[in-house]
DNA sequence: ACAATGGGTGATCAGGCGATAAACAGCGAA
DNA sequence: TTCGCTGTTTATCGCCTGATCACCCATTGT
């Protein structure tokens, strides 16, 4: 009766893909759908938006958990990794000018929903994957803004940033961080110019940074040597 | 057989309570729980860590939903109120003073596990409550804070700050905010001496803003003359 | 043309979930 | 004591979840 004709018109349609294609479809279309739901959505919806059957998710992936541990390893990877190194440490460029550079570029990657919120969502669960990414950012990136900082402050190099270096560091890059987590999780109205809250960011973390290693116990009113 | 013998003396155990506290008490625990487990905790495992079953949560709380809302609520109020304004805006006290007296005690409050777990979970489930928060440190904080350093940095007063003033106080603020997020829910490691990290965020901020404030579209070395 | 291969589906299972109803236990008033 | 009220438990319902199995059908190699 009401039996499909010969369905192969909607067959046709999608493209036939290598499984590994496939498999990396369900990836990105699994990611955009917990980054929504959160990682307690279930697979028959997230079947559904794949435009598939539940049970067939189960051939690319032992477990939901195997395909979640999967979206966290895309998600991880995707904004590391793109010659930044050397952006960061190119001293024939003003330090500003290759922050401003950096950030524009790394927050063009990290400020989406989807990723912001894949983040926020594995830092809860308090996984190791989120622990190695944060270690990897002091590393690789806050650590190299030190010794840069230090640098342009005529500072001695030292091999290790001290604590107290890396934690203004952090509180700097947190900052930034966060206004993603305001326009893309919380919603809220930000500065739409996201390059001049950068660049302000900078700005004052520069001033500041200078005066503040130069002079560690100083009154507010230090006289400004460091930088300029 | 196993059947106990009058448990007299286990009820005689718990004190008495009145409804209203018991209530609250349920929702002091169950604030613990769902910071832990998530939101998708389920209500048999919360009823256990009660020392209760799981039925009669229903005859304090209508649904699930209704004690999380409950949750939120307690939650959202608890580091409100305590009399910041008159701090903030005491102008007989050097600014650095006040900032940094406010932001001991305000993350004091906040810096807990269990807050910024349940504040994370709800600001991810996108939560009226979570951005009512946001407007209210935005207006009675951070407005607060821009328009006590455009004084101290002897500016014209002004109704309502910039865009890009609270842009920089917000990116100020969550440099701070991220902190406790990166102690408490990273559990990465971290400068241990808070007043520290605030004490170096306030002198970064306090010596940057002046100057970004003074010459909006100033290069790295224009003069500093807005503070001290 | 035809069997074989493997992507895809329908039916289904066991377990956990939120929620409900009925039974029970302790306590104060009559 | 006895009644009734309230706090608490036992038993249970319907639903949804992750996972599995047997089956189907389309493409492909020969």
């Amino acid at each position: 009766m009401s039996r499909k004709p010969p369905p192969k018109r909607a067959r046709a349609k999608q493209k036939r893909l290598s499984p590994d294609d496939r498999r990396r479809e369900f990836v990105a279309k699994a990611t955009e759908f917990f980054s929504e739901e959160g990682f307690g959505g279930g697979t028959r919806d997230l079947a559904r938006r794949l435009g598939v059957t539940q049970p067939l998710l189960y051939r690319y992936f032992p477990s939901k958990d195997d395909l979640i541990k999967e979206v966290y390893r895309t998600v991880y990877l995707e904004p590391l990794d793109t010659g930044w190194e050397k952006l960061l440490t190119d001293r024939s460029r003003p330090i500003r000018d290759r922050l401003q550079e950096f950030y524009n570029a790394y927050t063009d990657v990290i400020f989406t929903r989807k990723w912001l919120r894949i983040y926020l969502y594995s830092g809860l669960k308090g996984l190791d994957i989120n622990r190695w990414y944060v270690g990897v950012v002091q590393d690789k990136i806050l650590a190299r803004i030190i010794r840069e900082c230090r640098h342009e402050a005529g500072l001695p190099a030292q091999s290790k940033p001290s604590a107290s270096e890396i934690e203004m560091a952090w509180v700097f890059h947190s900052g930034i961080f966060y206004y993603g987590v305001r326009k893309y999780i919380y919603e809220s109205p930000v500065l739409e110019d996201k390059a001049r809250m950068i660049g302000d960011a900078l700005d004052v973390f520069l001033a500041g940074f200078g005066r503040v290693i130069a002079a560690p116990a100083a009154p507010k009113c230090a006289p400004v040597k460091a930088i300029g």
